[in-house]
RNA sequence: GCGCGAUUAGCUCAGUGGUAGAGCGUCACAUUGACAUUGUGAAGGCCGCAGGUUCGAUCCCUGCAUCGCGCACCA
């Protein structure tokens, strides 16, 4: 081989889409059909599958490129590996994504209505479904994407209401009316994940109850108010427990439009630690309809009543009186200030800077507020993961998450799991339609008696299920359970999941006890937790502050490799990333240099075939360099092993640059023999076997371009 | 408020109980011998602050400060 027959430097994308058409025209991403299949041990990770609700970020893939690694050594390692990869439909934040679509077009989903709305929803998470696949991919992700699964498929539906039965059956699964976070633009409820705290600058109000006076942010609660809480260690008001206290207030019930009028009331007084003696007055009002913290309270004493005054429209209900019925709360927010100013009851405000939660897809304040929901009881499924946990059933990457999740596990309300939405899967219960018959059926088909009360037919409730209820189910259901397969039981529990720290608590919690509970085993040994990208300035992504980084950006202008390498080099432990392009340049030159060194390697060897074992040289140089080779295979072995995909990567660098490139191709060039020559193949090919994981193009592209028997690198001679 | 993590060269980060390293950037020199996406050399750091342990601390302990994250609170 010619020196003039290879380019002078290393053109990744005139071969980067060419070696993933050859690697998954290979067929060898499916563990299957690997050779000696039946003879390699199973391995597996799912992917955390991304929401299709747009592109890839640079988090989604670091988060695979990460998997990929250990998926590419466990293949090379002899094991057979699967990376099972797929998508999540994403509920509130997919159906949200769609109505965005409509409201360009100028129509609402209402307008379309449910069956039209769902179809346009999964056009879109086709398109959109596939553009992610097709960008997974192109950064070289190896799973096996004719096993990829979708959380609406038809499958992943049907084991969906089998778990959702399953529950029922163990009663497990109950009706309730709760507290929930209501988003009065996406009339639903809504998970803690998906409200977000924004701050603002508020006001505190101070209001004259009776002989004491309370500190409130949100005086129309007030209307809702049916008793009053103190510390039970507060001496101030110890004589008042258990008695009520008259209290003067404005009449609700006088018109808008006259001059507020003063009535009495007669409020209970009880004592709850929820009852802070530092705050304000240190009683606080009981608005147990609105306030979480409050319905716990009357949770505690069942003697206090429940009042509702704010609707799910977010506008305040006729109970709140007719002086303010209809107002926005925000409206009747500044009405009742006004009028308990008129009476004479407003002792003072002050300003406070607080946070208010806000749906995290369309910004809208947040209410709780009591509504009938369908609860998964926590209690059970809770313990079995917490004993899990305590036993080291499964490892904690970094080891600290262990207590952590623990302390976050510890005190669990139940699952409120239904949402009221369009998009998800639709929950398996059946209601007369006459309302009267409170009765509910809980099954795949409606009873075929009909109603007691009349005779109408029973129909399927509209709430769908919670999105974290069907990804809660992935690493089992993703191998087609119910049905027992040998996938399933090849396949099941996975080695590891990594996940982003976002979503810690509520996927991986929730995916630990329901593995318990249908699997009866862990569904993954050990769970990581990747680093999170930063801006530079250590600021969270978003594209708010359009401080986001496009992955398929970063390959444009620095090829998939380099891309792969500069996300790597970053990656320390499980540290956050603050980003920075630098290392995406430096693998740019580090794969020109691996370049022209296996070019020049390649013109020093000649054509013929070659042993690829290690040699047993004389020379000094030969020896020290093939012993630096052995300190680094074992360097980014036991690096990928402990998740330090960065010193892994750190450690190959160095030693490929400094210790081969810079000292012995050096040397061998002053005197070059046999030996010298076995010795510069013997050390190229383990250094692209060890940076294979990597940056899997280019050396593969090498590889392919060797003179030795095993052509492709992505299956080549097993590691250790 | 509680917990976790961070604080080292201009920037992004490694690192070790014995007076500090990488990548990127900067400056000077070298020009075609695999590679100028290179090579050689240089500048640049009281390793956040204050105590303590130690013969010796950037590293261990305590406190503080700043930043970030999580949980709670936000009456």
């Amino acid at each position: 081989m010619k020196l003039e027959d290879l380019p002078k430097s290393y053109e990744a994308e005139a071969h980067e889409d060419d070696i993933f058409r050859l690697w998954e025209s290979s067929g060898f991403f499916n563990p299957d059909t690997l050779p000696d299949a039946a003879s390699r041990k199973p391995f597996s990770i799912m992917m955390a599958p991304p929401n299709i609700t747009g592109h890839i970020h640079v988090g989604h893939a670091l988060e695979n490129i990460i998997s990929d690694i250990i998926i590419r050594r466990k293949r090379a390692e002899g094991f057979r590996p699967l990376f099972l990869p797929g998508k999540d439909h994403a509920g509130i934040a997919g159906q949200y994504a769609v109505e965005k679509e409509l409201k360009k077009e100028g129509i609402t989903r209402h307008a379309l209505g449910r069956e039209k709305f769902v179809e346009r929803v999964w056009e879109y998470m086709r398109e959109i479904g596939s553009n992610i696949d097709q960008e997974l991919k192109h950064l070289g992700i190896s799973a096996d994407w004719s096993r990829a699964r979708f959380t609406m498929d038809e499958g992943y539906q049907h084991a969906v209401e089998q778990v959702f039965l399953h529950y029922h059956e163990k009663g497990y699964i109950y009706r309730g009316k709760r507290v929930v976070n209501w988003c009065s633009r996406c009339q639903s409820t809504i998970s803690d994940l998906e409200m977000v705290y924004k701050e603002e600058k508020g006001k505190l109000y101070f209001i004259q109850y009776g002989p004491v006076v309370i500190a409130t942010t949100r005086p129309e609660t007030k209307l809702g108010d049916t008793a009053l809480a103190v510390n039970p260690k507060d001496e101030r008001y110890k004589d008042h427990v258990g008695k009520t206290i008259t209290i003067e207030s404005v009449d609700p019930d006088t018109k808008a439009g006259k001059s507020p009028r003063k009535k009495e009331y007669a409020l209970p007084v009880v004592a709850d630690e929820a009852a802070d003696m530092s705050f304000g007055s240190g009683i606080i009002k009981v608005t147990p309809a609105h306030d979480l913290t409050d319905y716990d309270i009357g949770q505690r004493h069942p003697e206090i009543e429940i009042r509702e005054i704010i609707g799910i429209d977010g506008r305040m209900t006729e109970a709140a009186g007719i002086r303010y019925a209809g107002m926005k709360v925000a409206e009747a927010r500044e009405a009742i200030v006004k009028d308990l100013e008129e009476l004479g009851l407003l002792v003072k405000i002050e300003d406070l800077d607080h946070s208010v939660g806000v749906c995290e897809r369309c910004e809208t304040v947040i209410e709780p507020l009591l509504s009938d929901q369908w609860f998964v009881k926590m209690d059970k499924l809770a313990d079995k993961a917490r004993k899990a946990i305590e036993k080291n059933k499964v490892t904690f990457v970094p080891p600290n998450r262990k207590d952590m999740m623990l302390d976050w596990a510890a005190n669990l309300r139940d699952w409120n799991i239904s949402r009221q939405l369009w998009w998800g899967h639709r929950i398996p219960a059946w209601r007369c339609e006459c309302k009267e018959n409170e009765e509910w059926h809980v099954g795949l088909v409606p009873p075929t008696d009909s109603c007691r009360k009349c005779k109408k037919p029973w129909r399927q409730t509209e709430d769908v299920l919670d999105t974290w209820f069907s990804s809660a189910l992935w690493p089992f259901v993703t191998l087609h359970w119910p049905d027992e397969t040998d996938d399933l039981k090849d396949y099941y529990p996975t080695a590891l999941i990594s996940s982003a720290r976002e979503i810690f608590y509520l996927w991986i919690f929730r995916m630990l006890f329901s593995g318990l509970e249908f699997m009866d085993e862990v569904p993954f040994k050990t769970i990581y937790t990747h680093p999170t990208i930063l801006d530079k300035s250590g600021r969270k992504m978003s594209k708010s502050k359009g401080n986001v980084v496009d992955p398929m950006k970063l390959t444009d202008t620095y090829g998939i490799d380099a891309t792969r390498f500069g996300l790597i080099w970053q990656a320390m432990g499980t540290q956050d990333i603050h980003w920075t392009e630098d290392p995406l340049r430096a693998g740019k030159k580090f794969l020109n240099k691996l370049w022209n060194s296996s070019r020049f390697i390649m013109v020093q060897i000649g054509t013929e075939p070659r042993d690829y074992r290690r040699p047993k040289p004389k020379d000094e140089a030969s020896k020290k360099v093939l012993e630096a080779c052995d300190k680094m295979e074992k360097a980014v072995a036991d690096s990928i092993a402990s998740f330090e995909f960065g010193q892994g990567l750190h450690a190959a660098y160095d030693f490929f640059w400094n210790d081969f490139c810079a000292v012995y191709i050096e040397e061998a060039k002053k005197n070059p023999t046999r030996e010298t020559r076995d010795t510069l193949f013997y050390v190229l090919t383990t250094s692209l076997k060890n940076l294979h994981p990597f940056i899997p193009f280019i050396t593969e592209y090498i590889w392919d371009l060797l003179p030795h028997a095993e052509k492709r690198l992505l299956i080549a001679e097993r590691l250790q």
